[in-house]
DNA sequence: TCAGAAGGTGTACGTCGTACACCTCAGCCG
DNA sequence: CGGCTGAGGTGTACGACGTACACCTTCTGA
């Protein structure tokens, strides 16, 4: 079966890791099934055994960096705790730097990176927010989560595919699925939409939220400007 | 010379608005250099007569966009004068959906993404605000300037070519021609830089433009929070 | 023993960006 | 008038890329 110099038989993992590797060693633009495949030892299309298709590879790249993000400690009350996760984040980042441009070029929400955002979200409702300022809060935060776009709350409530069942029954026993799974995400979800499932597809206001973060910035903007922020930076 | 059914013989502005057409139409992959081509009813190897390869070509339809940005107004005082720019950038990514997966994609400065945010550095400077102030406040605006990613002011001295003239007086020459053309940016990275020019290569201290911005909208939570923000959102 | 799954192979297709050599005129100069 | 030049358009070709499809091994469990 190794056939090649290899001995053991190669999983996704194995694969993936060896994505992220090639990718910090050569660059980005280094990661092609070819290249990929030729660093393992392998012919291209074996790589489709480990991964359904190039999408996929990069899906479970990120998910490998996000694995390496600290999670949220809630001894430390949330501002500490949300600021050091998204510090911890941006380490993971800077590590990486290839990886900044393939997460904003992800479309799909993976369990691993929707498990990271409810962790984010529970520090905030462990700390007491409203489910709405929370939904908010975590908008406006966007990019600096670590990339993941504005659009990232949109359809929070599916993973995989986009449109929620029309059966009631079988759309009740997702909601308690995902509940289960993502409980802050979903908490906020259902916030958001009054508990009214019906409205599950709706997304977001996503000029409501644009402008919240800015108006955010902006009012910090000019607490600074006018209690005269100048020294002791740098 | 037509050839074609096309009179005109066709020319940059013309090859880069049938670009964006055709991504608004067709989406941004359908804009390869042989579908605009075809489009154009023109052999691909014919766009580079225009355009020189496809990343200038992608450069410049940003470049169109950039152009239908309102500039600041600065007789309506500094924060409507952002936020006002800012909400018309938003409208011109809304309208291009495809818009900020490009920028965001986009490594160059080109001379109007460097005229538009030297608009809107100028308007907080007219506000009154330090150069120190804007240029971390402009960071803190990262992606909501619109997409331009936190690098966006690294050596903000040189549109083309990424280093600074080892010369004296041609650096000089340089950075009057600089300060002539963008001269808000210029005083900015004049201020950062103490005015030692030795220094102008040196890029920004990233770390702390994250946690300043971070920081800033963490203290911004923590105002709503504990002011019971709740309602009379959405 | 033998079926079938898991893993690896080889070939082939269509698409992409673009290098390079070429052609064809318009406008100009002598 | 003849010929030059250069801008604009053409045609062919190459080396990437992602991946469909058919195939071959080898291991496992009934």
């Amino acid at each position: 079966m190794p056939r090649n110099g290899n001995s053991t038989p190669l999983n996704r993992k194995r694969a993936l890791r060896a994505a992220v590797e090639l990718a910090d060693a050569e660059g980005i633009d280094a990661v092609s099934m070819r290249g990929l495949a030729s660093r393992l030892g392998v012919v291209p299309m074996a790589l489709y055994k480990h991964v359904s298709n190039k999408d996929d590879l990069l899906d479970g790249m990120v998910d490998t960096l996000v694995a390496d993000i600290d999670r949220p400690d809630p001894a430390q009350g949330w501002k500490t705790a949300v600021r050091d996760t998204i510090l911890s984040a941006r380490r993971t980042i800077v590590r990486h730097p290839w990886a900044r441009h393939v997460i904003e070029t992800r479309t799909r929400r993976t369990p691993d990176v929707l498990g990271y955002m409810d962790a984010l979200a529970g520090a905030f409702l462990a700390g007491g927010f409203s489910a709405q300022l929370t939904h908010h809060v975590m908008h406006a935060l966007g990019h600096r989560i670590w990339g993941f776009s504005p659009e990232a709350f949109d359809e929070p409530e599916v993973a995989d595919d986009a449109t929620p069942p029309a059966d009631p029954a079988e759309l009740e026993a997702m909601v308690e699925h995902m509940s289960a799974t993502y409980p802050s995400i979903t908490a906020i979800t259902l916030a958001t939409i009054d508990g009214d499932l019906s409205r599950l597809g709706e997304g977001c206001d996503e000029q409501f939220e644009f402008e919240f973060a800015l108006d955010l910035l902006l009012d910090g903007f000019e607490r600074l400007h006018e209690a005269g922020w100048s020294l002791a930076n740098r």
